[in-house]
DNA sequence: TCTGGGGTCCTAGGACCC
DNA sequence: TCTGGGGTCCTAGGACCC
């Protein structure tokens, strides 16, 4: 069989989330900013003047505050409404110069320009940028390779060598340019080998992204895992990690947050676990999935060795799998009693959907249900209605709590620019 | 004082079965 | 000496990604 070589791109945002607040504050452009993860406890974005500075990513934010603050570093919360918004944006734009396209996070897609080769893939990945550009106001780079894994190095490079202008098509460098390449960046780059993995590899003498590329790919799946072998072999160019074009649904979902301070008592850690069962279940009804398990969990706070620590988790069965915020909440409940225990300062709780499966396909329950399902269905869709055409949170349980004393702390945060008629920015004229 | 959240895949090992 | 062997399913833990 004749191998076509693909030409897959990865399309990246630059520093997605700094960029997002520069576009709705220009006074922000050339000067550093910092984004803090929920609670403003990390650092979880930087401006390419922060990068420069070496604040790490993902470093707690008391260490950098002071440095920060010599540096006049702009810093904010993260606003992920706005954040979702411009990546939709973005993505729809560039879904209209190709089909074929994954949207693989929040600020990345991956795309299948194969059928595209008789345009000058550069140019046409330079009209991507711009166009984008010139609609959102965000910058990206893109990287062409014949694999996913390469058109990962191809967008590195983009990024990182001014001499490409922001787009890098490796299926056009000829071969010992290309090993030339590969041989300056560090194994580390490659998309799949982590840090564990890398100091693996520099023991084993594979230093760079060519000397991955050399090796044997059936040796290395013996030392590591089929994951390695498919990897070495992408770098070869053999296509291994195919697109996927429609998201699968999720297998679990998640719903976890840190508290702005320390909770004692049971209600307390019961209003946050019946919000963010809440939350999971509208994520549960919006990908049209049942639950067969809630596992729930409370945690101390690790970091704070000198206090007492406590950190269960109880997975409950349902009666029968349900996307009924009203059965979820319960059974949530029942299990973080039955873990419950007074006298720590809790600092997190959180909750798992799990063994989801498609809704409509549930076995039923002992006992005729059919009314009560029904039932149920229609509160929950009427519920999601109000609240998708009204804002999240216009309807809510009353467990929830009013005041939310727990609630994370998010004090630098911009406005919902995009998506709240009330928050949209003002222009004035000089 | 102050340390994110949400997800996937793979493997090893135990339980269990015939 | 050697003390069954092969298969499946499930789970926990590790590693990775953004």
């Amino acid at each position: 069989m004749a191998l076509v070589n693909r030409s897959i791109a990865l399309v990246d945002c630059n520093n997605f989330y700094a960029s997002c607040e520069r576009v709705f504050n220009p006074a922000l452009k050339g000067k550093p900013i910092i984004i803090l993860s929920n609670n403003d406890g990390c650092v979880i974005a930087r401006s390419q003047e922060v990068k420069d500075l070496g604040i790490k990513m993902g470093v707690p934010w008391f260490k950098v505050q002071s440095l920060a603050k010599y540096h006049r570093i702009s810093t904010f919360s993260s606003n992920y409404t706005l954040y979702a918004d411009m990546s939709n944006r973005v993505m729809k734009i560039i879904s209209e110069f190709c089909p074929d396209q994954e949207v693989y996070s929040i600020d990345e897609c991956f795309l299948d320009l194969t059928g595209f080769k008789h345009l000058a893939l550069t140019d046409y990945g330079q009209r991507i940028r711009s166009t984008i550009n010139k609609f959102v106001g965000l910058p990206v780079c893109i990287g062409i390779g014949a694999s996913k894994t390469l058109a990962k190095l191809a967008n590195h490079l983009a990024k990182k060598r001014s001499f490409f202008d922001g787009v890098c098509d490796l299926n056009t460098v000829k071969p010992d340019a290309l090993d030339g390449l590969f041989s300056e960046i560090s194994v580390g780059e490659v998309w799949g080998v982590g840090r564990r993995t890398e100091k693996r590899l520099v023991e084993l003498g594979i230093h760079t992204v060519l000397d991955l590329k050399r090796a044997s790919p059936r040796a290395l799946r013996k030392q590591f895992s089929v994951v390695m072998e498919r990897t070495v072999r992408e770098l070869n160019g053999e296509s291994c990690i195919p697109l996927e074009e429609i998201a699968p649904p999720k297998k679990q979902l998640i719903c976890s947050r840190g508290f702005g301070a320390p909770v004692f008592s049971l209600s307390a850690l019961s209003e946050a676990v019946t919000s963010y069962i809440t939350r999971a279940a509208e994520k549960l009804r919006c990908q049209r999935s049942v639950a067969a398990q809630v596992y729930v969990f409370i945690h101390t706070n690790p970091f704070k060795k000198k206090e007492p620590q406590y950190s269960p988790g109880r997975l409950v069965p349902l009666p029968e799998p349900t996307d009924d915020t009203r059965m979820l909440i319960n059974t949530a409940l029942a299990g973080l009693r039955s873990i419950y225990r007074p006298g720590f300062a809790y600092k997190k709780a959180g909750v798992l959907l799990d063994d989801l499966s498609p809704s409509g396909q549930q076995q039923k329950g002992l006992f005729d249900n059919m009314g009560t399902l029904q039932h149920s269905k229609s509160l929950m869709q009427a519920i999601d209605r109000i609240n998708n055409a009204m804002g999240s949170g216009t309807i809510k349980f009353l467990g929830e709590g009013l005041e939310k004393q727990w609630k994370a702390k998010a004090e630098k945060k911009t406005r919902c620019y995009t998506t709240r008629i009330d928050e949209i920015p003002v222009a004035y004229a000089v």
